[in-house]
DNA sequence: GCTATCGTCGTAAACGTTTACGGAATAGAG
DNA sequence: CTCTATTCCGTAAACGTTTACGACGATAGC
């Protein structure tokens, strides 16, 4: 069933459907008529690869995620973002498709598969890291494509980030308002931008409200449950463990809230915990409800295809060519997991 | 840069560069040779369009889901089932790619468009309904799919599920092992099979336990956090409430622990809750961590995309021809939240 | 009545591959 | 030396679209 099958049943050559299929306004009006009856009856639709053949283009953007995110990170975070994007790219005709890929090399070759094989038009990738292989190969082409978070050396591609530096003093603010003197910060894989940031904002917030930075409180751990867990164990251990803790992963806190409660202790009571991360449904009916920062998640997928679409030759005078480069705020939502006064 | 202008570089006609990327055995090994090594030295990968137009193939598999699964359902249940479907594809060749698509009556045209555009060589659905109109439109045509979890009428399509009378059983063993005579069950929109098997299940478990069928004990709620505790609310209200509640979803269970531990009680203790659901890294460290069932889940992703592809004409063969139909076994993980004897 | 314009449509080329077909060169058999 | 088989490769058609170009008839202007 292709366009000459329906050309033939309707007696019009099919240069003349394809042009009253794609709204061209060289046709007659009874003839357009005609062909968008026929091809809704017929069931017939443009095969993708004859149209993106002859035009260059597949009307898709991928988004390209490491299947790590299943154990390590906020699932969830991806899918709210993933429905912003997808609602986006859905008004301006792109379907949004994400590929799922090992964390490992091999990521940098589905990244070439995609753009050498015209897989996709565009590509958005999140989870970027400190000399990622993918940034340095897109840079040499003029594959558009955008980032969740942007990379360490800022780059000329379109990103929207969070604003981590106001997000540690907004944290830091408060529990020193609460009394705290010990304040400990745990982080992920240095290697990405998001906790590196984060600890040089630990750093500074600190100095700056006048307490003493003790390196040992600055642990490194992996972002999921079992993570937390670790660490918190790892701080009960010390001499002198922290009064507060503040985590960057939601899921790193459920595995806090246990070890606490197994040691007898009560998050939010003994020890407060603050989350850097986004508020999901989980956080506030966790026991303590959990204090983290709202953020408008659709909207900031909608805002990352946006910057991508700007960036596109094919939509980019809509957009004013523009190079969108955001850093989202984000409001502290203040819970019972660290809301109680110390010393 | 296209096979000609590649052609054109060795000297060699186009044919011949194809054949040797292909690995056709009339090729000279010299030949090859030189064409592989002028290919990948030039970043050449023959572009999907063109391919996909000659030989009627695009070797991607599109794997729809809805957004709804952000905020109602178990991300982490589909990421890792999508890893493994993934990782099976991918030995042979193929991407998977997750449509993202509104919940609502337009999945149909997504899935039209896949179809009819010929956007994926084969198709999986997830989340389907009674009557899903999905099916239906696929029932018609010989185009590749799968479901996950199996449909209403069972249909001649391959499919995977879940062994929910088995869980029922287990569960209600269990529970009434401990001594529980008023066991409730929560379930969700009874339009999805996954609800109407475990609610028919649990009526047949509770007569075959000779305990009575409190039509009261069975209530309708939202799978995410909210619905778990409004649910566990209303059971708090009732006269007599139950002394076990099982719940399908672990989202739901962890509004159920906030509600009880509102009001003073303890999940696993004064309440017994069992999760039908599967077990995430979270179960465990919940306080208490939580009754639920073990499954391979990645392995159960791998079998689905083996069952879809013994139903894709190319692959036939490799697997006998077969359609495939499983129901995978769990197990269960007894935990603290039900694990205490009651009257 | 001649030309110019307009609206509508058909023709054919092009997009980048893969592959059926045939041909040239070489080797082997008699 | 001839004939056949084999190995390797070039040629061209085909996949399903879109679109530049030109053609045709009708209408309008003079």
């Amino acid at each position: 069933m292709g366009i000459k099958e329906l050309a033939r049943h309707l007696n019009i050559s099919i240069g003349t459907v394809s042009r009253a299929l794609n709204g061209h306004p060289e046709v007659n009006a009874e003839t357009r008529k005609r062909v968008l009856e026929a091809a809704a009856r017929l069931g017939y639709a443009p095969d993708q690869a004859g149209r993106s053949l002859r035009q260059g283009t597949l009307n898709v953007v991928a988004l390209l995620l490491s299947t790590d995110l299943t154990s390590k990170t906020d699932t969830m975070f991806f899918m709210e973002l993933s429905r912003g994007i997808q609602d986006q790219f859905a008004e301006h005709g792109l379907d949004l498709v994400i590929h799922l890929n090992k964390p490992d090399l091999d990521m940098l070759d589905r990244v070439k598969r995609i753009v050498e094989r015209r897989q996709a038009d565009a590509l958005i990738l999140a989870e970027t890291r400190d000399n990622d292989p993918r940034l340095d190969y897109l840079a040499g082409r003029s594959f558009p494509f955008a980032t969740m978070g942007r990379s360490w050396s800022g780059g000329s591609h379109p990103w929207m980030d969070l604003d981590f530096d106001f997000a540690m003093r907004a944290a830091i603010d408060r529990l020193a308002g609460f009394g705290h003197h010990r304040v400990a910060l745990v982080t992920g894989d240095p290697g990405y931008r998001l906790d590196t940031m984060l600890q040089d904002a630990y750093r500074r917030e600190l100095v700056g409200h006048g307490l003493a930075v003790d390196e040992a409180l600055m642990i490194k751990a992996d972002t999921h449950e079992e993570g937390g867990y670790k660490a918190m164990t790892e701080f009960l251990a010390m001499a002198e463990p922290p009064t507060a803790v503040i985590f960057p992963h939601y899921r790193a806190v459920v595995g806090a809230y246990a070890c606490l409660s197994e040691a007898g202790l009560q998050p939010g009571r003994d020890v407060a915990i603050l989350s850097c991360s986004t508020d999901t449904a989980i956080a506030q009916f966790m026991a303590p409800p959990l204090t983290c920062f709202r953020l408008d998640l659709y909207g900031l997928g909608r805002r990352l295809a946006e910057a991508l679409l700007a960036s596109m030759p094919r939509f980019a005078e809509s957009y004013g060519n523009a190079l969108i480069q955001e850093i989202w705020p984000w409001e502290l939502v203040g819970r019972d997991s660290d809301g109680f006064r110390v010393g």
